[in-house]
DNA sequence: CTAACATTCAATTAATCCATTGATTGATCT
DNA sequence: AGATCAATCAATGGATTAATTGAATGTTAG
């Protein structure tokens, strides 16, 4: 605590970032997120042990994030209103797009190739509606039981030509990754064609589909 | 890093969690955000060395949150774009919501007074563009820095009687504060009426005005 | 009242983070 | 080249944080 009034606002505005700069209270907002849940069940999914599971709570629940109640000999944890889940939200976009913008420079990429214009939010989701296109979710399989496109197949670059006979030639196929600036989508496109199908990249990435706020489908995570 | 990649990602979350989880961090944000700076200016403002303050700033830069360039011998961080922005609001919301239901809590206040309805926020912009309205901004100095509503007295509880005479008695005033569990606005709308005045609150407080995307008043500081 | 259970508390250790110091790099100017 | 200025790096000590263990609390059932 501060003297300092403008300080100690600022330690106030700290101390929630600060409870979710944890890997496992993440997790923990991640199980919370698909209900409200006890201590002991919180602490199996999330292989920490029962007390441990029990201070990052209450870490949480002092940064405002969740509250508590008690129910019988249980204790229900639970978010406390929909600004938690716009948090991390908003943590996922800006972590997705550096590892997106990392991997784009690594690997010197430039857009300027012979590469198709990409597919539009507006028009993917009308012709996901249709089932004219066959969708590719180019991330990693963790990203997308997070979080992806209804319909979308999930599959990683390496193991794409083995998918190739699979895919329905007659369908122009859309791939996406996590945003702008990630190379899987890139590359996902260029096989593709190179093997006379089809192919264009989503414009953008996962992250900009959610921020619209169009539909996306979760996996409830073992 | 940890070999589990699930985990991994979440530790990527956490990254940027992490770097706006110090007041320093916080400081130096608040200050980008009114433009583009230099580390040695940005120390100044903050009173950090200047050692200490490059030292956040590339913590700050490795998040993604900041981005980096040199201009002669100076190198200038600016804000990588509005999420950043957005981030900090989010944590200004969940933190003053947090601080505004302990202080109701604590003070074991209930609304069922015989306090008057809350004016919304669209009568209100509605009555501050005629001008038919004096609006009191009852938050702490720090936070009226800030942001605030557009041509709001900053005024504490304490002082709230010496402004009283200057006050024009024909006007309805409209007082509000952090949100709707603050309890320095309904303090004022029971003082002022007290007095004879007429006297709201406005409903929610600024961090649900700045959420609709109304306009507000910041100040730079020092 | 006692036993059983779910959760929390308290104390320890290891790891991480922060501020400070002084040296070092990189860029400009004469 | 040498001087100067801005920023960064490297190393230190002090403070905070996380995971672990075992004991203590509160709640229900018998």
């Amino acid at each position: 605590m501060s003297t300092n009034p403008k300080l100690s606002l600022l330690e106030e505005y700290a101390l929630v970032a600060r409870a979710v700069s944890a890997p496992a209270r993440l997790m923990l907002l991640e199980q919370l997120a698909q209900g409200p849940r006890g201590v002991e069940g919180l602490a199996e999914k999330t292989s920490l042990t029962v007390a441990n599971c029990s201070q990052h709570l209450q870490q949480l629940r002092r940064s405002g994030l969740v509250t508590s109640r008690r129910e019988g000999k249980a204790v229900i944890y639970q978010l406390t209103d929909a600004k938690t889940l716009d948090l991390m939200d908003l943590l996922r976009l800006l972590a997705e797009r550096n590892l997106a913008r990392v991997e784009h420079i690594l690997r010197g990429l430039s857009d300027g190739e012979d590469a198709p214009e990409p597919l539009s939010r507006d028009e993917l989701a009308a012709r996901l509606a249709d089932g004219s296109v066959t969708v590719l979710d180019m991330r990693p399989v963790d990203e997308y039981e997070l979080a992806h496109i209804p319909g979308a197949l999930n599959i990683n670059l390496a193991d794409l030509e083995q998918l190739l006979p699979s895919l329905d030639a007659s369908k122009e196929i859309v791939a996406y990754c996590r945003g702008p600036y990630c190379v899987y989508s890139h590359q996902a496109v260029a096989a593709l064609r190179r093997h006379g199908l089809i192919a264009r990249r989503l414009e953008g990435g996962l992250p900009e589909w959610r921020e619209e706020g169009r539909e996306v489908k979760t996996i409830s995570w073992d």
